[in-house]
Formats: structure tokens, C-alpha cells, sequence
DNA sequence: GGAAAAAGATGACATTTGTCAGTTCTCAAA
DNA sequence: TTTGAGAACTGACAAATGTCATCTTTTTCC
């Protein structure tokens, strides 16, 4: 009874947080049959920047970063990807390589359809592409608040909205310590600054009691302070 | 014969520059009938961040900043609209009030195209989504480098991105001046820094005798010079 | 469990960037 | 032609950020 099993993408719940909800059965069925679940473990790459994409990526475990390098050859962290999301649409709607390098935050599990089978959807089901079309117009949003923010606000006031992000994003465990665990210089790379100047912060917002730590470990005590502080005091 | 005027969309050259390409000249007619042309004059507000658009703004002549206040109160410039450029695409799409501000930087000219004509036409013209969508790629990877380089760039090096990319798009004059001419707040806003201190990197860059002022008018002299300083010398 | 490696943390200092206060320049309206 | 407002510019200083060197803790792997 192979339609019945999770793993097929017309049971697969993921699919509900993106644009392939606005798929057919049928449609589905027929990216089910081509698709290829890959397991990745953390650190691992899924693929590289300049790398033309087979494909996209629907993350159906784990996180992902999302990374570009600068000309000055420091790494600049430019998304996470969370449970649901896909990855790659962007090189492969617009035919080219890719601009991002995608390696896996924790352990994760990604399912590869290859591009025919987007592509041709967006040529035949125009519900699917006006899906697609509403997603990257908030992505776009959300990339020109990104960028007022990188201009104009400081490593405080960054690093403040990144802890809440990653709170309400992936939330925390029984403990109360963000679920997603990030190195330091990751968090730095998502920041946009040196991992001394990020670790030092995090030091600042520990002795402020805005968080408490325990080893890479990060737990939010001050909600309504951090949002202060985001805001610029 | 208001077939045959230069203000009917469908004999509109600037509209090969954009998605309306896509559109089949029934359509663009049906257009060109409901549109309403606007004339701006330098500093005059087209919208405002935070206002429901009713459509969206084909600009004829002229360009006009693309702006965000930060909640730091400061603002920056997140795009120059030019030539053939439509604005306010992304918040009549997602059916959101827009996130930007548009004012004129020099006497424009743009055609108001009524919400419905646009979103009707994603509706049923296939071609004009794909073409749309393709473009909203290409901006969110534009995006993409944009917050790279703001996270990872010093000012000079972004000022003289800036510089080379006013040259690129808008061109020279006879003289050798940009012909895109913004005064040093507005490009402090474009860089994402203090005015005082756009000011002085332009002092240093004309002491290397890398540009040349005349006024509020720059001149490139160096372009090999100011792409190795972009890149980190 | 213990050694090696990786990541976290800290101090000292250099550089970059922001801010404030004030002067000079430019251009357009009276 | 004068003049007044806004923009461009400059100096002095403060604050934020980056860098390098070093030490400590945590994690990983045998």
C-alpha cells in the first residue's frame, strides 16, 4: 500500500507549509514517484554556491543555513531553513546557478524533486505559480527589512532580534533553552559581525539577565527586554 | 487615432524593459484605457510606507528612491527605481499595505496601472506569471548580495559599489558627470551610513584621485581603481 | 576515561563609524 | 544684486566594531 506511506509526498504533512500545497493529487503523486529523500548529518553540504541545482529541496527534518560569502571571504548567514521550507526555487525558477550554499545546522532529512517537475507546474497550474509568486513576495519583504536592518541597526540590536527569531521560529525545550542550536560563529554569521564581538554581546545580555547560557546552550529570560533592546532601547 | 499615440501602452517602448512584454495587446490595451499618467516633480512623494497601493507605478522618465525608515528612525534607500521599472509589484501582490516609501530624485513620469488589471492578467495569463515570477527571483537574489554586502562591507567599499553602480545604470553626461545626481544624504541612505561620513570617503576618494566633484556632481576618473576598492583593494 | 581538537571566552589595542557643533558654499527667490 | 535657506563640508571627539593573541572549557573520538 504504498499511497499510504508517510514518506509519499501526497501524505506528507511538510507539504502544507509551502507552496506544493497548491498541487493536485495527481501532480503530487507524480513528484513522489521521482523524488529522492537524502539524509544529511550536521555540517554537512547540500549543495555549494555557483552550483547549478537539479532541483529543489523541501526540508522535511532539521535546519538548514542558507550562506553567502563576500568578497571579503567572511561568510554571511542570509536564511534558515526551517521544517517545510523549500530550498532552490530561486536558481531554479530563474535558470541559473546558485547564490547560496546550503549546509545542515543539525541532522536533517531533505527530499530532492527534481526541477522538471516544478518547472513544468509552473508552466500548467497557474494556482501553483501564483502560490509560488505570493511566497517570494514576502520573501522579498522580509529581505528589504533584513537589509534596513544590517544598515542600521547595531550588533546589539541584531543580535537581540536574532535570539527572539530563533525562539519564536524553533522554539524551546522543556528547559527553556532554544531548541536550535547554533555555534557562536554561526550566530556571528547571521549577526553580521566577529565571534568575539557576538560572544562579548551575549556575555553583556547574561550579565543584563535578558538571557542565561550553559554551554552553546541559550536560554531567554527577558523576552520583553530583548524586544526593547531590538528596537533600540 | 489614439491607437497610434506614444502614451498608449501598447506603443510604449519602455515597456519592453519590463514583465508587460508578456502581455498580449488586447490586454495592454485594455490597460492603457484604465492607467492614468502622473507627473512628479523632484522630492514629491509617490507613497508612502505603511499605505494601501491601489496599483502599480510604470515609470516613464525619471527615477525615485525606494525607502524604509528603520526603527532606529534613520532611513534607508533599498532600491532606485528607473527607466521601465515598475514600483509597488510586490505589495499588490501579496495584498499587503507596501513596506517602502517611493519619492521622486528628479522630475519623473510614471503611468498608474489600477490593481485589477495586473491581478487579473496573474490570473489568467500564464506567461505574464512566469514573467513576473522570474523577475521577483532575480530581485531576491539582488537582495541577497545587497544584505552581504551591508553585513560585510565597509563603507568605502560600498560607496564605491555605489558609485560604479550610478554609472553603470544611469550613465554619464557629455562631461563625464553622473547624470543621476543625489545629494550626498541620499547616498549616504543609499550606503547605509552617517552623511558626514559619505562626505568624507568622497574627500578621500578624490584625493586618490579615483572621482572628481563639481558641486554635487561626481565624476568617475578611475573605474579599474574604485572596482579593487570594492572588492577589499 | 583520557587525549586531541574544536569551540568558547577574554584582554589589549587598532580601526571604523557615528555624533555634535560649527563654518563655508551654492543656488534660487525676492 | 542681495540674501537667506539648505546643502556641503570640516574638526574634534565618542562609541562601536574588528583583530590578534592567548587561555579555558567543551566536545569528540579513540
Amino acid at each position: 500500500m504504498a499511497e499510504h506511506e508517510e514518506s509519499r509526498c501526497e501524505n506528507c504533512i511538510i507539504r502544507e507549509l509551502n507552496s506544493l500545497k497548491a498541487l493536485k493529487k495527481e501532480e503530487l503523486k507524480a513528484i513522489s514517484d521521482s523524488k529522492v529523500t537524502r539524509r544529511l548529518k550536521k555540517g554537512e553540504a547540500l549543495f555549494k554556491e555557483g552550483e547549478k541545482l537539479g532541483g529543489v529541496y523541501c526540508v522535511r527534518n532539521g535546519a538548514s543555513k542558507l550562506s553567502k560569502i563576500s568578497d571579503n571571504g567572511k561568510d554571511q548567514i542570509v536564511k534558515i531553513a526551517a521544517k517545510g521550507e523549500v530550498m532552490g526555487q530561486r536558481s531554479v525558477i530563474s535558470e541559473e546557478a546558485t547564490n547560496l550554499s546550503a549546509v545542515a545546522l543539525n541532522d536533517m532529512e531533505v527530499c530532492f524533486i527534481p526541477k522538471n517537475n516544478i518547472t513544468n507546474r509552473i508552466q500548467d497550474n497557474p494556482a501553483f505559480t501564483q502560490a509560488i509568486l505570493k511566497h517570494m513576495a514576502q520573501e522579498l519583504k522580509i529581505a528589504d527589512d533584513f537589509i534596513v536592518n544590517m544598515a542600521q541597526k547595531t550588533v546589539n540590536q541584531r543580535l537581540a532580534e536574532v535570539l527572539l527569531y530563533l525562539d519564536t521560529t524553533f522554539g524551546t525545550d522543556n528547559e527553556g533553552y532554544l531548541v536550535l542550536i547554533l555555534s557562536r560563529a554561526d550566530i556571528a554569521d547571521v549577526v553580521g559581525t566577529a565571534t568575539e564581538l557576538c560572544i562579548r554581546t551575549l556575555a553583556k545580555f547574561k550579565k543584563q539577565d535578558l538571557i542565561e547560557t550553559k554551554g552553546k546552550r541559550i536560554k531567554i529570560l527577558d523576552h520583553c527586554g530583548l524586544e526593547q533592546l531590538k528596537d533600540g532601547f
